[in-house]
DNA sequence: CCGACTTTGTGCATCGCTTCACAAAGGGAT
DNA sequence: ATCCCTTTGTGAAGCGATGCACAAAGTCGG
């Protein structure tokens, strides 16, 4: 089934490349506050996982690390970095430019990895031209001139539901194959397309149902505080 | 420790809870639209899913389908809304209103399914006072008092990341033990305590990665070492 | 009332992720 | 160089989620 006969395995498992970027916030830390090395086992610790899960995460990347000594902390950062492809700068574009637009526009966690904001796009005549966090906003009109000129290659929706479908349609017809979805719908897009989906409501249920049941579900009470 | 839960198993698998708001936004579409039955055909096209995972979904609340006609949408908005814990009222507070924090404060989905912002708090001056969304900002000294007082019993962390977990301890030591945390910090909570994340930073890392196979993909060399 | 048709609910095989436990690998002291 | 100590990398068991496939259960037309 599978050929052995490559040592570098280029299918890391989706879990895995979910937690590479805890690792790496983890490790810019550690790097600001000068530490050379880390054992699996402190920086499972500062991530918030299990050690041996960090240990085989990070073998998949490949044999980074010194037995009885740990990782070299700078090291990692670059291979994590570059496995995740943040040494490359990714044009990014905000399409809705409402509320949560704007908090993201001005949202510092984009720039500092290895991403640019590089258009804001609103259909609202009201908000065109308004000046966020150092860029114009544009007319919808020019969403697909916009990710051409200007390489854009993940394309951010902060728009209302209704809209988030015609609008996830143009963007992946202008050749944009990774969206962050923030408006509540179920995107369809063609196969080879990455959705990736932020919903406040539904973490909101999800904790409810927690709450929910600590509380004592529909058959105790709550007896103390 | 457990209560014996007499008929219904209590323990709906973590996978299905995640699932549960997505199939109550489907059909509170369907509802509006006056659609009476829905098969598990269409209700998992609707949701983005598999039909037989849909079916499995529902069968872990119960049987409230009927073999050869489908589902009664509104009995089944219902069963899960109550599931979820939606049929009361929660009273959210959101720490921190930065544009972030405004941005959700403004959000609707909030208000519309059982969640009822409380409070709004923050620690700069600046913003103390301010009215947002029809509700006026207090100063962070208040927290305490605010959760105690209003009953809130799920709070929204929006703040920077040095401030979140000292926050953090204190909304968990006035008794709050559901935490929504948009802060890029791993929070540490005793026991007990949810806590669920949202990390926009982590899910553009995890589109870049995507995008990178992508493009480079199986033409790309890679350093053999 | 019956038989054809539709759709649910679920047993089962499978898959991927997690966790344990330990051999292998390296560093440092003597 | 050798021994001891630390820590990695990984085989293997365990666990939960997924999806197929089908019997059971219900509807509807005749």
């Amino acid at each position: 089934m599978k050929s052995p006969s490559q040592s570098r395995d280029r299918g890391i498992p989706e879990a895995t490349v979910a937690r590479l970027p805890l690792y790496l916030r983890a490790l810019n830390g550690m790097a600001e506050r000068g530490v050379a090395t880390v054992s699996s086992e402190d920086l499972a610790m500062a991530a918030g996982v299990n050690s041996a899960k960090l240990r085989k995460d990070l073998s998949h990347l490949g044999s980074y690390g010194t037995r009885g000594v740990g990782y070299d902390v700078e090291y990692l950062v670059y291979q994590i970095s570059r496995e995740l492809g943040l040494t490359q700068d990714w044009a990014v574009a905000i399409v809705g430019v409402g509320n949560l637009g704007r908090a993201l526009a001005n949202y510092g966690g984009f720039v500092s990895r290895g991403f640019r904001v590089a258009g804001l796009l609103d259909a609202d005549p009201e908000v065109v031209g308004d000046d966020i966090a150092g860029l114009n906003v544009e007319h919808i009109d020019v969403l697909e001139a916009v990710i051409e000129r200007r390489g854009v290659s993940i394309v951010v929706l902060a728009t209302p539901a209704l809209a988030a479908q015609e609008l996830c349609d143009r963007v992946v017809a202008a050749g944009v194959t990774s969206i962050l979805n923030f408006a509540p719908v179920v995107l369809s897009v063609p196969d080879g397309v990455d959705v990736r989906k932020v919903d406040l409501s539904i973490e909101l249920q999800i904790l409810a149902f927690h709450e929910q049941r600590k509380a004592g579900g529909p058959l105790m009470a709550v007896d103390s505080q």
